[in-house]
DNA sequence: CTCAAATCAATTGTGCACAATCTAACTGCG
DNA sequence: CGCAGTTAGATTGTGCACAATTGATTTGAG
């Protein structure tokens, strides 16, 4: 076994990363990137974001989310307004293609999971423990 | 729950960048990355080589590996030389400097284990849970 | 009411990830 | 031998991740 194989974050590391070309591949058709999508999927969701809130939910910063969120209205699937009653905040919102991009999109975090062959329990066991594993990351 | 809560891939999304960061506090003194770190890891304990094989070990393309060991080397860490037989090849070799760092840190990768709070059994299974997660996607 | 501090987003700079393309070097078939 | 096909690595271009800084706006203490 090498060194590489034996150490915990190289098998997060390597998993990251044959999800993240697992969407590759799913998205190409739409060209569009997992980063790209988990935005569009918290505003299906849950709305109406701000940068701050996206990046609250995804742990992002402006840093990362400006360009991206700015790629998403270049391609017609959000729009971005200065927010009326506090200029500093951006308001990010769904356009009505973004919207119709749900229907054939959402099923495809379904698929890479089936893919991965995490069935529901140890699903919820694997997402469980990674979860942990982050929060003592971020914590220390 | 949010939506990005219940994925199985932003799970491990998230997990690694968190061992990233982890990694990226450790390392600072060193100015060093974890993909450097990684490469180094894999020289002092397997030797020389090349852009190739690390790439083997890795899972990485020469479009990630050329600047990163040029990097290395840039640090004075490594040397890259073309092969005398066959001048495709380029082979990579840690410097004194290079061997010398090993001391301080080769630790580092159990410190950030300790963080995550995996402990021997969990980390197995869970390293094991990864690999075949990645073996699937991969296959796919 | 004013100004210092806090907040939100954008920007800048470095480095990684990866697809696509390119070049040089090697290999082997005919 | 000679050239087609393969191989190794480098390069180019796009996008993400994140630290650090900046600029504009809002808030709150005095």
């Amino acid at each position: 076994m090498s060194i590489t194989e034996d150490m915990i974050c190289f098998s997060l590391y390597s998993a990251a990363r044959a999800t993240a070309q697992a969407y590759r591949r799913l998205l190409a058709p739409w060209s569009m990137t997992y980063p790209q999508y988990l935005v569009l999927a918290v505003l299906w969701t849950e709305g109406d974001q701000t940068i701050g809130s996206l990046g609250e939910a995804m742990q992002l910063d402006s840093g990362t989310l400006s360009p991206l969120v700015r790629r998403l209205e270049r391609d017609g699937l959000v729009t971005r307004t200065r927010d009326a009653d506090d200029e500093r905040v951006v308001r990010v919102r769904l356009t009505d293609a973004g919207t119709a991009l749900r229907a054939e999109l959402a099923p495809i975090h379904k698929k890479v999971a089936e893919i991965a062959g995490v069935g529901d329990r140890q699903h919820r066991e694997l997402i469980a423990e990674l979860r942990e594993i982050t929060a003592r990351l971020h914590e220390s």
